[in-house]
RNA sequence: GGCGCAUUCGUCUAGGGGCCUAGGACGCCGCCCUCUCACGGCGGUAACACGGGUUCAAAUCCCGUAUGCGCUACCA
C-alpha cells in the first residue's frame, strides 16, 4: 500500500527554481516495505539494552514480522575489550522480556573473523585498500591541522613508500592498519526511507580504517561484510550511524555487492534533550522490569516513540502494531523520553486486563521482587485477596507497595499520617473510638455492615465523610494512601481491625493524657 | 572547526499549498464524582524557531540565520 499525494514543491530542486515549483507535479511515495524483509539487530554487548536499543529493536521486529521476513540477531563485539558476556545475556534477556524474538542468530561477530579476514583479503586484491603506517602522533597532526585550516579533519594515509621505508618498517615490527581508499573526488548517496536522499561528499569521509594493526576487523568492515553475508534487505538502525552508512556502502562496491536500503530513525532523547543514556533514569529496559512495567505497554509506547499511525490512535495491540507499523512513517527528528506516558500507558493496560491475569501478574512481580521474603505463610494468599482493591489504583506494579503494603506488616504509623492524628487528639480519639465502638459489635463482617456502620457512626458525630473516615484510614493502615478503608477492614477482618484500632486508640490516649 | 541531520503546544505527535482562527494524546489548571490516592466525566491553558523569497494563497516549497543533536578513534 501506498500513498499518492500531490507534491509540486519537491520538483523545485530538480529546475532551476522560479515557477517550476507551481508548474512539475509529482507523485511521492511514502516509503513501505511489502515484500519479506530481512532486518536485524545488531547491539553490541557493552551495556545494557536501552529503552533506544530497545525501540531500535522492536522497529525492526515489527518490520520482519509484518512483511513475513526475518529478524536476525547479531552481536558486534569486535571491540573485545568492552564487549562483555553479562552485556551479552542481559540484551538477550531483555528483548525476551520485551516480547522481541528472532528467526536467525544470535550470530557473534567475535566468532566470524574467517568471514571478515577473507572479505579484508578481497579488499586487498582489489586495490580497495591500503596499508598504512602513520603514527598516532602523525595522525593527531594531519587531523589538527585540517581543523586549523576550517578544513575536513580527515586522514588520508602515505600510500607511495619507498620498498626501503616499508623494509625498516618490517625490521622495527610495525604493523600496518589497513584504510580504506575512499575513491575521490566523488560523493556517496542512498534514498533513505526515512530521511529521503543523503548525500555525502567523499571528501569529507577519511580513509577509514578497516583492519587493525592486529589483524581484526572494525565496525565498519564487520557490519558492512555481515549486511550483505546475511542478506539483510533493510538495515534499520538509529540516526547516530548515519554517517556510518557512506563508509558501510563503499566496502560493499569495492566488494561488488549491492547495499541495502537503510533506514535512519531519529535518537530518542532524556529530558536534556540528549542523547539516552545511563544517566537518565529508567534508561535500561530491565529497569523498566523492575518498576513494574509491563512489556505489552512498554511495546506499545515505544512504537509511539518516532512513529505514528494517524492523528489520534495511541492503543495497539502488538498484532495491531505488527500490521500497521510503516517504516515511511516515522519521524524525522528526535523524541525526548517521558516515563510519565509510559506510566499512564502502563495503568490504563493494568486497568483493561482480566481479573485473572492481573492477579498472575501482580504475583509473579512481588515473587520476582522477594516481596514475599520473610513473610508470613499466607502472605501470598492475602496478596490474592487484594487483587480487587488495587487493580484500578496502579499505574505500575512497583506501586503496590504503597497502597497496600500495611498488610502484610504490624500496624505501624507513618509519621506524616501520625502527625494527622496529632494535629486534632480529642477528634482523632472521638472519631477512631465511635469507630471501634460500632466494628466491635457488628453481628455480620461483610462489606455491606461495615460501610452501613461506619456511615451510621459519621452521622452520629455530624461529619463528612473525609473528617471521619481518614481517622480510621490511619488507624487499621497506618498511612494516609491506601487500598479503601471499608474494604480494608472487611479484608483483614474483625479481629485484626479491632487489634489495630486499639493500638492506635492507646497511643492516642497517652497523648491526650500527657 | 568540518560534515550530517533535525526544528509544530512543557512532552509525543497530526499535517505534504487553500480542508488550519493548526487537530489528537499525555502533563498541567479548574469543575464534577468521591473515604485518601487513583479511576471516570466535563471544561480550560498551550505550538508552526527567526528572517527573506516563490505564490492569489505558506506550518507546508526555496534560500539564509539561529538553535539543538549526531558523527568527526586501530569504539560500536
Amino acid at each position: 500500500m501506498f500513498e499518492l499525494t500531490i507534491a509540486p514543491n519537491r520538483s523545485a530542486r530538480l529546475g532551476d527554481g522560479r515557477r517550476a515549483g507551481n508548474l512539475h507535479v509529482m507523485a511521492r511515495i511514502r516509503p513501505e516495505i511489502t515484500a519479506p524483509a530481512r532486518v536485524r539487530f545488531a547491539p553490541s554487548p557493552t551495556g545494557t539494552l536501552h529503552v533506544g536499543g530497545a525501540r531500535t529493536a522492536l522497529f525492526n521486529w515489527l518490520i520482519a514480522r509484518g512483511s513475513g521476513g526475518a529478524m536476525i540477531l547479531r552481536l558486534e563485539d569486535t571491540d573485545r575489550d568492552r564487549s562483555t558476556a553479562e552485556s551479552e545475556a542481559e540484551i538477550l534477556r531483555a528483548l525476551r522480556w520485551i516480547g522481541i524474538d528472532w528467526d536467525e542468530g544470535p550470530f557473534r561477530q567475535s566468532e566470524r573473523s574467517d568471514v571478515y579476514l577473507d572479505a579484508v583479503e578481497r579488499l586487498k586484491a582489489a586495490g580497495a585498500v591500503y596499508a598504512a603506517y602513520e603514527s598516532e602522533d602523525e595522525l593527531n597532526a594531519q587531523r589538527q591541522a585540517a581543523r586549523e585550516n576550517r578544513e575536513a579533519p580527515v586522514v588520508r594515509g602515505r600510500r607511495d613508500w619507498s620498498a626501503e621505508d616499508l623494509a625498516g618498517f618490517e625490521a622495527e615490527g610495525r604493523a600496518p592498519v589497513w584504510r580504506f581508499a575512499v575513491p575521490l573526488p566523488g560523493s556517496t548517496a542512498w534514498e533513505d526511507m526515512v530521511r529521503g536522499e543523503v548525500r555525502f561528499d567523499n571528501a569529507q569521509i577519511e580513509d577509514f580504517v578497516v583492519a587493525r594493526s592486529d589483524g581484526t576487523p572494525t565496525y565498519n568492515l564487520a557490519a558492512a561484510v555481515d549486511d550483505v553475508d546475511m542478506r539483510i534487505s533493510h538495515v534499520v538502525r538509529g540516526e547516530d550511524h548515519i554517517s556510518n552508512t557512506p563508509k558501510q556502502m563503499m566496502i560493499m562496491a569495492a566488494l561488488g555487492a549491492t547495499a541495502p536500503e537503510y533506514a535512519h530513525i531519529p535518537l530518542i532523547l532524556g529530558t536534556d534533550k540528549k542523547r539516552l543514556s545511563k544517566r537518565h533514569g529508567a534508561a535500561a529496559t530491565e529497569d523498566l522490569e523492575r518498576d513494574g512495567f509491563l512489556a505489552a505497554p512498554v511495546r506499545n509506547a515505544l512504537a509511539l516513540l518516532g512513529w505514528s499511525y494517524d492523528d489520534k490512535t495511541t492503543t495497539f495491540t502488538t498484532d495491531e502494531l505488527v500490521a500497521n507499523f510503516s517504516i515511511g512513517r516515522v519521524s524525522k527528528s528526535p523524541a525526548v523520553f517521558d516515563l510519565k506516558k509510559l506510566e499512564v500507558m502502563n495503568g490504563r493496560y493494568l486497568r483493561m486486563m482480566p481479573e485473572d491475569e492481573f492477579e498472575a501478574a501482580l504475583l509473579g512481580f512481588l515473587d520476582n521482587r522477594g516481596f514475599f521474603d520473610g513473610k508470613a505463610d499466607d502472605a501470598r494468599d492475602l496478596a490474592k485477596r487484594t487483587v480487587p482493591l488495587v487493580k484500578r489504583k496502579l499505574s505500575s506494579l512497583a506501586e503496590y507497595e504503597r497502597l497496600a503494603g500495611w498488610l502484610f506488616r504490624p500496624l505501624e504509623i507513618e509519621s506524616e499520617a501520625w502527625a494527622q492524628l496529632e494535629g486534632d487528639v480529642r477528634h482523632s480519639i472521638q472519631a477512631i473510638g465511635g469507630g471501634l465502638g460500632r466494628l466491635e459489635t457488628l453481628p455480620e463482617w461483610d462489606l455491606q455492615s461495615i460501610k452501613d456502620a461506619l456511615q451510621d457512626q459519621l452521622h452520629v458525630l455530624g461529619e463528612n465523610a473525609r473528617e471521619f473516615l481518614e481517622p480510621q484510614r490511619i488507624a487499621i493502615t497506618g498511612q494516609t494512601i491506601s487500598t479503601g478503608v471499608y474494604e480494608s477492614l472487611h479484608l483483614i477482618g474483625r479481629d485484626e481491625a479491632v487489634g489495630r484500632y486499639r493500638q492506635t486508640l492507646g497511643r492516642l490516649a497517652e497523648l491526650w493524657q500527657a
